[in-house]
Formats: structure tokens, C-alpha cells, sequence
DNA sequence: GTAATCTACAACCATATGGTTGTAGATGTT
DNA sequence: AACATCTACAACCATATGGTTGTAGATTAC
């Protein structure tokens, strides 16, 4: 993944009404005015934010007739998630690091 | 967390730079000048970014002498991967849900 | 004491973001 | 055919964001 779609992705996340929709999308599908109905904003707005929500992957739309339904994917949080262990993992090197020093008392240097 | 607080994690984590600063400073301390000297930008634009990690608990500073040291916060990754691993879970109970219908073939309703 | 370094913070600017309203196209209903 | 519903999209507005420069306070070095 790009440092843009990184991006993209994380940003997507930093809303609470797209956190929402994605929620109520991974347990099942939900048209987009079914979704608009549950928040407190106009049709318009909760549109947007399936589009953000979309241009970051974590939603697909296909089409039933007149609506659009909006469906959540899962392996698109899992690669989130994966962003986030790489970033642990430096921590947990950072002991074995330790760990080489303290096998190899440091012959040169 | 608060939605407010999950909304500063996970935007902060939508910065490439802020990223790699977090990288830079899991593995080892820096201060907020060694930091920005490894990016094309001012003093100013890495001290601000720095102040949006310290925001979102992603990293603390204390001072040593003239400079601040940063450091990054495992913890605080930790639980953006929990807020993502609960998102994941409800798509996971999608199946025991129907888990439950196959099991129950609904007496009622 | 004076100079250099590191940090903090304010003021400013361009652009992105999150909301609105309004208009128009496509599909379903009667 | 006429009407209602669902969606798409443009235009607009207020505020947030990410960058800049400039100034000032602390701390270290000479």
C-alpha cells in the first residue's frame, strides 16, 4: 500500500459517523438512505461519507434496482490493522536489539 | 475511548510523516530538532506534527536539558488495533448469526 | 557575559474537509 | 403517463489542516 492510500485509509477512520457505517455495513448490507436515516445530517452528507468511506476501500456499493447498497470489507480493516503491527513490532525490536548487544560484548567499537 | 479521542488517533495516524515519526521514536528516543532534520520541511511543520502525536497519546515528551526527547507510545497503537479487531468481530458475528437461524428454525415469527 | 542551539508559539496563507441546499437522472409504483 | 423514491453531483460556506515566517524564552557552550 502507497503512503497515500495509508493515508486515505486512516483517514477515512478519524470519523465517528464513518466508523458507524462501517459498522452497520459489515453485518449486513444497507442501501445509502437506509444509512442516512440513522444520522442527525442531510442525505447529502451521509452520501459523502460513503464515498470517502469507498474511495478508502472499506466499503463496496452495487446496485438493486433504483438503490445502491453499501457493503462493509473486512479485509480492507484487516490491512489497517497489519498497518499497525508492523508499527508494534518496531517496538518489540528494539529489545532484540537489546538482546544482540547484550549476546555480543561488542569486540569492536 | 471517546469517539473524539478514536477520531485524533486514527487522524493522526493519517499523516505519512507522522507515521515515521512514530516509527523513528518507537525504536528510540529523538529529539523534536533530530526529527526534523530528516524532513523537507521547517522546524515549525515537524513540531506541530509531533504536537498532533502528544494529542492523540501516540507519543509523550520530557526534557533533557535544552531538548525535548520523543517517544512513541506502543500502548496507544495497541488500542487503535483493538478499535479496528472489534470492527473485524462484527463481521465475524455476521456468521454466527446465521449460525443461530440455522440452528433455531424459528418457532415463532 | 555573549553567542549558539533548541524549543515554543503566534500570525498568516492555501487548500482540504464536513456540512448545507438545489437540481437532475434513473428506477419503481400506481 | 404521472408520480414518488433513490441517487448523483454541483455550488456554496465555515472551519480545520498543513505549511510558512518571525519572534521570544531556556539552556548549553565558549
Amino acid at each position: 500500500m502507497s503512503d497515500a492510500e495509508v493515508d486515505r485509509l486512516f483517514r477515512a477512520l478519524a470519523d465517528a459517523t464513518r466508523r458507524d457505517i462501517v459498522r452497520r455495513t459489515l453485518t449486513g448490507e444497507a442501501s445509502v438512505s437506509a444509512l442516512a436515516a440513522d444520522y442527525d445530517m442531510s442525505f447529502a452528507a451521509v452520501q459523502k461519507h460513503v464515498a470517502v468511506l469507498e474511495g478508502a476501500g472499506l466499503v463496496s456499493k452495487h446496485r438493486r434496482g433504483r438503490e445502491r447498497l453499501v457493503r462493509g470489507n473486512p479485509d480492507q480493516i484487516a490491512r489497517a490493522r497489519a498497518v499497525l503491527a508492523a508499527l508494534e513490532e518496531l517496538w518489540y525490536a528494539r529489545f532484540s536489539q537489546l538482546d544482540d548487544v547484550l549476546a555480543d560484548p561488542s569486540p569492536d567499537s
